[in-house]
DNA sequence: TCTGGGGTCCTAGGACCC
DNA sequence: TCTGGGGTCCTAGGACCC
């Protein structure tokens, strides 16, 4: 193995980072659930033993969780967002070349060649991680992303549950892949697996044996390459400097419907002020914004969902002008005697934020507007979200959604530090 | 009663041009 | 009756990920 990747993929992420400060909840089944206190998206292990589902909506499995006294929490962004941040930072001592995928994922490149040397850093990351942060990781070694993928999912999978598994050599490698059914592979969805199944490709080997030609044929372009990542030959590539974000998102349903022209606005305007904080952390500024409303999708109503879709006439990133532009979008697409379930604010088309200019022509002082943007950033990062707000934006949120199991923000707010009582 | 949110990449099809 | 072909750009929607 002349050049290698690993995965460091924490476990169960969400759950574990609730279990760093309230030890009682290990060996516990615990799950953590999505916005709106909807859908189960951390499940401790326990939990899995137990039949609860991944992605599952709480009201199915509720039955479980009461009989067996699952505790169940709201997702802490805060929370999890800042013990990402630590892991990444742990990782970083490990190699030069770090991918952050995703909030609880890393690529690590590695130079290391032999079977040995490879496990060696797979635990010494496992022991680090433990010790810094408190949370358990499962490392993947393998010739490529998704030989690493596959590698970090027979390491927990299996018997021993050592935590690392390295894919040295061919012999290796085709072992674990026999273990892994196809559907199971990293860029595998319904789609492709369904495919797969009607051709007798039951195993990750199968596919990595698959004729390439068909594969491009059956399964597109990801599909051949997910073949060629399984034979050891690497298509995607480490990616150690982030690329500019292209979209940035910012949506919720509803806790209760939302019915009125001005309801639906002041939701808007609050995504979209979010979204715009967003930007200005990127330094970028937006030259597209799309809003969009729906009706509830499970409902037995009129079911209507649209966009509407704003070409600004000058990048921006200033919140009272998105907003302005946001309220006339929601204003366009708003029809009256529907009940809205959803909505949200995209921007896109993000360009770098160019030391703003004052406007000849649009009558906004830019200059002075990015300065006070900055400012209520300051501000309600330090004092705390929403201490300065935009008029145009109403202060309790009717509409907002469940929060109710939510663990305090342990690392990030004074008053939220764990106490500890003798 | 209750059903997440935020991303990326790829593809197909239409408009347009030479 | 015959009535190109290839390129680019854009957009909407699909597929997939965590």
């Amino acid at each position: 193995m002349a050049r290698a990747l690993a995965l460091v993929d924490c476990d169960n992420f969400y759950v574990s980072c609730e279990r760093v400060f309230d030890p009682g909840l290990r060996g516990r089944p615990v799950v953590v659930l999505s916005n709106n206190d909807g859908c189960i998206i951390s499940r401790s292990d326990e939990a899995k033993a137990l039949g609860i589902r991944m992605g599952a909506p709480l009201h199915e499995e509720r039955r479980l969780v009461e009989a067996h006294d699952v505790r169940v929490f709201s997702s802490n962004y805060v929370l999890y967002g800042d013990m990402s941040w630590r892991v990444m930072q742990t990782l970083s001592e490990f190699a030069p070349e770090v991918e952050v995928y995703s909030i609880d994922e890393a690529f690590l490149g590695l130079e290391c060649t032999g079977q040995r040397e490879a496990r060696a850093l797979g635990e010494a990351v496992r022991g680090r991680l433990g010790r810094w942060t408190g949370l358990p990781v499962t490392v993947g070694v393998g010739a490529t992303k998704t030989l690493a993928k596959i590698a970090a999912r027979v390491a927990r999978k299996s018997e021993k549950a050592e935590g690392v598994a390295v894919l040295s050599d061919a012999r290796l490698t085709e072992a674990a892949l026999a273990r892994v059914a196809a559907r199971d592979v990293w860029g595998i969805g319904p789609s492709r697996a369904r495919v797969l199944k009607e051709a007798g490709v039951e195993t990750a080997l199968d596919l990595a044996r698959a004729d390439e030609r068909w594969a491009r044929c059956r399964l597109g372009v990801v599909g051949a390459r997910i073949v060629l990542e399984l034979r050891g030959t690497p298509c995607l590539p480490l990616d150690s400097c982030p690329r500019p974000r292209h979209t940035v998102t910012a949506s919720r349903s509803f806790g209760r419907l939302v019915k009125s022209r001005e309801e639906l606005c002041e939701a808007v305007s609050y995504f979209v002020t979010k979204a715009a904080e967003r930007l200005r952390r990127a330094r970028l500024a937006a030259c597209v914004l799309v809003v969009f409303a729906a009706t509830d999708r499970f409902g037995a109503g009129e079911q209507y969902s649209a966009t509407a879709t704003l070409r600004l006439p000058v990048p921006s990133d200033i919140t009272p002008e998105l907003v302005a532009h946001a309220r006339r979008g929601a204003e366009q697409i708003h029809r009256e005697g529907l009940l809205y379930k959803k909505a949200g604010v995209t921007l896109l088309e993000l360009v770098p934020a160019a030391p703003a200019q004052a406007g000849l022509f649009d009558g906004l002082d830019r200059p002075r507007a990015g300065r006070v943007a900055e400012a209520v950033d300051r501000i309600n990062k330090r004092w705390g979200d929403d201490t300065v707000r935009y008029g145009a934006r109403a202060a309790d949120r009717p509409w907002r959604g469940k929060v109710e199991k939510r663990s305090p923000r342990y690392t990030t707010k004074w008053e939220e530090l764990l106490k500890i009582e003798a």
